[in-house]
DNA sequence: TCAACTGTTCATTTTTTCTTGAACTATTTT
DNA sequence: AAAATAGTTCAAGAAAAAATGAACAGTTGA
């Protein structure tokens, strides 16, 4: 694919005796083992959020590395695409999930992950469940209107308005209560 | 596509002044304005939950009709295949979202809508979050094992690896609170 | 036993979501 | 101002998820 562009683009001298195999494979830096397995983890997390795969890619590599890095250098060391990791970051970091590190002299952004507990799950619960909330919310008042006047199952439909009413209660409840128990951990 | 054949099923004759317009058009029971309101509402849910449009319809009409409803019930009023209708009432048996009701003589099953918030929660956490937990756990363990004895970044990560382990404390603080809370509602 | 009826399974098709890569904008350096 | 560097956007392609429908298996009643 562009096996040439990576090449060209590694650092250090490491890779002279295998040019013959340039295009086999894969210059670049490696990961180690930690930071293989973190990426596993988050990839298994996003899952778990049904979120994309690159999600917790990214997170995962910049969760388990000492060093911030650049959308260049994820994109070298995850072998995903430009495209993939500047919307991947985008959504990260309106989350509030990673944070900007401005290196001095250096021109590019670097990112680390955010590990708050408080500011991940605020910021999941800001950004992916709030608007659902509301959505919510609205299509409550739709239903209450649309229970009619003379109507044999008015007061069936009656109760079960109160079961969705007392369910959104419910999460209203459950939420500031979760939010605050991030904030201990 | 079938309008033949719904309208070969359709009970009653209020259609037959309408024969000549038979494929224009649906046959098969309306659905109120309750019901339709009722499965906007559980597609909003199901899209905030990552499920199938599907059981977020068929729980909506099973959530907002008074009377069991049986599979063919179910695939007529919501012009869903059989195939969906079946594993979509599947998937909510095994949450515990939908009761089965016997009709004393009559063959095929009906089922209800469960509307105990408690029943709803634990089914959820037990078939959606549970696995993911359990697969998590088996990461924990292997990101452990990732840290070898000689390594520079080992601080770090074993401050990375810490930082987890208080995540999945919180998770495991969190759900029996949600599950308590949820029997209240 | 056989025909009608009920529900499940699963290969195929359709729809949705994610990823890619190249063009584009903006910024910085020479 | 031109060239180099950073990063974003988005149309198109690839991959994943969901829906369909027809074949199949199991029951029941005649």
């Amino acid at each position: 694919m562009n096996a040439a562009k990576s090449l060209k683009t590694t650092k250090g001298g490491s890779l002279s005796l295998l040019t013959d195999f340039a295009e086999v494979d894969l210059a670049g830096p490696q990961l180690n083992g930690f930071q293989r397995e973190s990426i596993a983890l988050f990839i298994n997390a996003a899952s778990a959020l049904s979120l994309p795969k690159s999600i917790g890619e990214i997170y995962g590599l910049l969760f388990s590395t000492p060093e911030p890095l650049s959308l260049d250098d994820i994109v070298e060391r995850l072998r995903i695409s430009k495209g993939s990791a500047s919307e991947g970051l985008r959504w990260l970091k309106s989350l509030g999930a990673v944070n900007s590190v401005y290196v001095p002299g250096v021109r590019r952004e670097h990112f680390t992950a955010e590990t708050s507990l408080r500011k991940l799950a605020s910021g999941y619960l800001r950004d992916r469940i709030d608007p659902h909330l509301d959505n919510g919310q609205e299509r409550l008042r739709a239903l209450e209107g649309s229970i009619g006047g003379e109507n044999p199952d008015k007061h069936f439909q009656q109760s079960r308005l109160g079961q969705v009413r007392g369910w959104y209660q419910f999460i209203s409840k459950v939420l500031p209560i979760v939010k605050t128990l991030a904030g201990k951990f």
